[in-house]
DNA sequence: GGGCTGACTGGCCACCCGGCCAGTTTCGCG
DNA sequence: CGCGAAACTGGCCGGGTGGCCAGTCAGCCC
């Protein structure tokens, strides 16, 4: 008579490995006081486990280029940055050509992306 | 004798509300087949589960525009887009037009990021 | 001191990007 | 059947972007 005030935590899975994920759904379907999400059903909390990618040691960015960064990632264009960084677009130029480098991306849009996905930025 | 060759699950938790975050760790922490992450661990999977910031219905993107939408995420460039997709690139930049407009962006690299942070594309 | 590295600035230029206008086709709805 | 909405395609052009060159300044190591 108590569950009432504490329904169950809805637990949606993510998970890329096969064997893993029966693992895991077999261990948190039996516990008491959480269940697995349903079709369609909002759950409380998702369990992702994405395949290892290699999550080398952080790329070595200098303060200024994750300034740059920052503002790129906030769709900002270089005259944008140069104003906010209170430098001149050719700095700015500088900088994102070293990102380009170090983050081994072929644009600035690449470069974004990379960094989020390795972890450099958050979006 | 039979769990040393299945060790248990090892799970890290990334839970935003304080309350949920105690009592999932509460529930997992008594399962057989599986354990927290301690300090510095690198676990199996993750539990997350984030503030429940407004997750509006997916912005209706028609399927071209998807296509487009992630060949801009790889970097890819209009020229390169158009290529992929066997379409001019004049075409290419307009649908990127639209997506810039539904995705209330200033360009590309915006625009990508929103979407990104939407979950309408993955990185 | 001399050499070195990294941040910063500038000019120049080919190319890319995004906005404008215009045109076609396809589809669903009254 | 007409008709409008939406998707799709194209030329044009101003401004943004990225690559190349060169140069200054500050800090650090040998």
């Amino acid at each position: 008579m108590s569950e009432d005030t504490t329904p169950d935590i809805v637990l949606s899975l993510e998970i890329d490995d096969p064997a893993l994920a029966d693992r895991l759904a077999t261990l948190l379907g039996s516990v008491a006081g959480l269940r697995l999400a349903g079709p369609g059903e909002t759950a409380n909390a998702t369990v992702v486990a994405r395949d290892p990618r290699v999550m080398p040691e952080d790329i070595a960015l200098t303060q200024r280029e994750l300034d740059v960064l920052a503002l790129m990632a906030e769709g900002a264009s270089n005259k944008m940055i140069a104003r906010q960084l209170n430098i001149s677009v050719h700095t700015v130029k500088f900088h994102v050509g070293s990102l380009l480098d170090k983050l081994d991306a072929t644009g600035r849009t690449d470069a974004v992306a990379h960094a989020a996905r390795r972890g450099v930025i958050e979006l």
